[in-house]
DNA sequence: TTGTTCTCTATTGTATACAATCCGGCCTCA
DNA sequence: TGAGGCCGGATTGTATACAATAGAGAACAA
């Protein structure tokens, strides 16, 4: 680990709280794998390598386990979450409910520049093609576009953990030869979908979308079935 | 307020944390509108409220922050959370999403025992007629039982924070006349389609009544429209 | 060797001391 | 009279000191 202190990595840290800091070190940390899920950490370990007290840690460790990103066992410390086959299907069927609520939504609440963001990203997606790295991350935008089109706070932020949580698991499933394409071609549905304000259409696209990633997540992932 | 501190308030404190502890305890006092919404909470008042030092009591209000009870302003404390027309809708949108699965999962997963259970709560709600209090809290038992049914805990830690966020409006449902026997007949709907493990019935029955509950709601909350 | 108990150390839980910030009231001045 | 700025108290954010606990390893007995 570098040895980024407080000053070095957050220059202009006004407005938020050391805690708030602590939180984002934290959670970037974990979801690029420096932690790794089932590694210890210390709370003085991660005090000491970003330059500030226990406390503000403390603060940080209790939120993360409300995201599901740590487990606390008392007088144990903090642990990243492990993630078994039972809970990869759980928080399948939690996203498969949540993604296809927030298509239906947006079909209903989206703005005309909504909308153009998702075929926007679409078309980007196409141009990123053989890219596994790029083609994550503007999967991932597409998806916060649905989630922001729907216009619900709550639903916004239980996407947010949601994506943190699968986020524990090794590798994008883009690493399936051919799920890039089909992937594409689901999100074509769904924007379309959303583009007529067919809600239902929306949902079950959005559904079907889910269903197939967790197909191909569990197969990366435990390769047997 | 009453004087209780620790000792009288939790003899048997073991396996758990103060800051636990306090947690339970502020649930319970905004739960049961001890701490109105809006109402500001003072760290130092409820530490020595509860008889700890102001280290577990930020421990909890960062915890129920994450949970949507509290509002946390940097440098100007805690509050309880106040919800707005549209907070209502939308977590009302939430609500219909999430039932609506739990519902299905339901449906596919519930063992003969939970299925019993569901009839078992219907029973009882028709035996507490008249007594808003009880039908309120067999209502909530009855909606547990579909989450426990579900069998999937992120689903179930996702409608427990829902109802706690519910929980900060004012009074119930079964205030309005005649929403009592509307919501067992709705019930009624949703555990037969459970028994037949018919999924699809049973999250559209669930999303149906969460659609009437709502409308209940915000006729009693803004009267107008 | 293996199992058991005990001690000791590392680490977390809690309390408290101190620093930083906000808010209300007072005072000044136009 | 009122608007604006400054000061003091109240309250939160952070650091640190201390207490409590779990777990690893040593010592010992079978």
């Amino acid at each position: 680990m570098t040895t980024d202190t407080l000053k070095q990595a957050a220059p202009e840290n006004q407005g938020t709280s050391l805690g708030e800091f602590v939180l984002e070190r934290l959670r970037g940390a974990i979801r690029d794998r420096r932690y790794q899920p089932g590694q210890r950490i210390r709370e003085a370990e991660v005090a000491q390598w970003l330059g500030v007290s226990r406390t503000p840690v403390r603060e940080a460790f209790r939120r993360l386990q409300a995201d599901g990103l740590l487990v606390l066992t008392p007088w144990r410390g903090a642990q990243v979450a492990e993630l078994g086959r039972q809970q990869v299907v759980e928080l399948y069927a939690m996203r498969r409910a949540l993604e296809g609520t927030a298509a239906g939504l947006a079909a209903e609440h989206a703005s005309a520049a909504e909308v153009d963001l998702l075929f926007d990203l679409i078309e980007r997606d196409q141009a990123a093609r053989g890219e596994p790295d790029r083609l994550a991350k503007i999967n991932r935008l597409f998806h916060e576009a649905v989630y922001g089109a729907a216009h619900n706070r709550y639903l916004l932020e239980a996407l947010n953990a949601l994506d943190d949580s699968l986020a524990l698991l090794k590798s994008t499933t883009y690493e399936v030869p051919g799920r890039a394409e089909a992937a594409r071609q689901e999100h074509i549905v769904i924007a379309e979908a959303i583009r007529r304000r067919d809600a239902g259409a929306a949902e079950q696209a959005a559904r079907a979308h889910i269903s197939t990633a967790e197909e191909a997540r569990l197969k990366l992932l435990f390769g047997d079935d």
